[in-house]
DNA sequence: TCTGGGGTCCTAGGACCC
DNA sequence: TCTGGGGTCCTAGGACCC
């Protein structure tokens, strides 16, 4: 088998960065990106990580070092960061036609294409072309893997050039860098498994690679043996471009307060399942079984309530009336009076394509009227229309203190500039 | 006081069948 | 009292990713 050239395309702080395409003042400023209701930092300016700031670290905790050091805030806007990911994706389709889109701010790309002399010159020119394109810096790793193409990305985040490329490495020269990575760093090591290497003995990328692989078929699973054939330079991860149709779909918020009242909870677990609803719809799937779930605050132990409650379907359907009504069925399950509710949420899972299945004849009728209600909304704005259960009080609704509130797929709202 | 959301895959164990 | 063997399918829970 002929080795592949495999580069890994990761956008540098990608919502921080798409922040500071419509504030181009904060460019050399710390600045963080929250997640959903206010809650954790997700995204960081490389002078906010400097300041100290951990990735997922709670807000409130931050907030002292914060204040101190003047670092910009913003609330998540994934409407722009969904349309700025496209928009690097679309670019860097451009450079070849095996792509596959990794996670919003990442993606590999096939470059076994490019001869090795210019392999360095082509990297350049991909993170140059986004640049320009869309404004956003990317970091580039090469390599035979996707597992060594991660470690060659790593690299780059932290050299001048901003590319890593092992291809031209011999085998002597990879293992010197692998000595220097620690097992946590390796894509697919997670916390469980780092305790699990540390305890024998094993400590670092190379000591990984090079671990007895009867020893460890046994004390472990083929994902594991698959990563340690990467670090080794044999794939066994391919690159998997196209389209594949999602198997599960879960919408979920926590309040943006304690809430007590079922009519608020009610109102939300329609709201998330019409958002799920209208999401596989998109994507011409139906559902078959329903989960709605139920929790107050993890972190208060004591009075910890959860609740989940599976619902199948005897008719699989993507129709967002017959879908609410089974929701709101199994909510009143799992409600109980009196605790504070701090989350709540819907999971469609056991999806299949529509087209594939005899969808019930009774429910056919209802197709136009969903087709009208995505239409609508699409043109006119998020929830436009909807169901009169849905949308009254919004008591329920997540804190959002700090949004920039532009939205570059939605005309009404990208922002307008003056030429005087 | 305040702690995100959305996915995939693997495995062990139970249910069930012959 | 003694209590097979092998297969499939499903599910819950865990681990990982971004």
């Amino acid at each position: 088998m002929t080795s592949r050239t495999i580069a890994l395309i990761d956008c540098n702080s990608f919502y921080v960065s798409c922040e500071r395409l419509f504030r181009p003042d904060l460019i050399y400023k710390p600045v963080v990106v929250l997640s959903n209701n206010d809650g954790c930092i997700i995204s960081r300016s490389n002078e906010a990580k400097k300041l100290g700031i951990k990735m997922g670290e709670p807000y409130f905790k931050a907030k002292d070092i914060i204040l101190k050091n003047k670092v910009y805030v913003f609330s998540s806007n994934y409407a722009l960061y969904g349309d700025i990911s496209r928009r690097v994706m679309r670019t860097l389709k451009n450079f070849s036609s095996s792509i596959e889109y990794y996670s919003i701010d990442e993606a590999f790309l096939d470059l076994s294409h490019i001869k090795l002399k210019n392999l360095v010159d082509y990297i350049l020119k991909i993170k140059q072309t986004v640049l320009t394109w869309t404004g956003i810096p990317v970091s580039i790793g090469v390599a035979t893997t996707k597992t060594l193409s991660k470690v060659a990305n790593h690299l780059a985040k932290i050299n001048m050039l901003g590319v890593e490329e092992f291809m031209t490495k011999s085998d002597n020269e990879i293992s010197e860098i692998l000595k220097k990575i620690p097992v946590s760093e390796i894509w697919g090591i997670g916390r469980r498994l780092t305790k699990f290497f540390n305890s024998n003995n094993i400590n670092n990328a190379y000591e990984l690679k090079n671990v007895d692989y009867y020893w460890l078929r046994k004390n472990s699973n083929v994902i594991v043996l698959k990563t340690i054939n990467e670090l080794g330079g044999i794939s066994c991860f391919p690159i998997v471009s196209g389209f594949s149709p999602r198997k599960n779909c879960c919408v979920s918020r926590s309040f943006g307060k304690k809430i007590t009242s079922y009519k608020d909870i009610q109102e939300a677990v329609i709201n998330h399942c019409l958002n799920a609803a209208e999401k596989i719809r998109m994507e011409k799937q139906i559902v078959k079984t329903i989960f709605v779930f139920l929790r107050t605050s993890p972190f208060k132990k004591k009075s910890y309530y959860f609740k989940i409650e599976k619902i199948d379907l005897p008719n699989p359907t993507d129709n967002s009336i017959v879908l609410s009504n089974i929701c709101i069925k199994a909510l009143k399950k799992i409600f109980i009076q009196g605790y504070s509710y701090q989350k709540a949420g819907v999971i469609f899972s056991n999806l299949r394509s529509k087209n594939s299945y005899n969808i019930d004849l009774f429910n056919h009728g209802n197709d136009k009227l969903m087709n009208l209600m995505d239409k609508t909304n699409s043109g006119f704005g998020y929830n436009a229309v909807t169901l009169a259960d849905a949308s009254l009080k919004k008591n329920w609704i997540m804190k959002k203190n700090y949004s920039s509130k532009i939205d570059t797929s939605f005309l009404p709202k990208v922002p307008v500039v003056k030429a005087i």
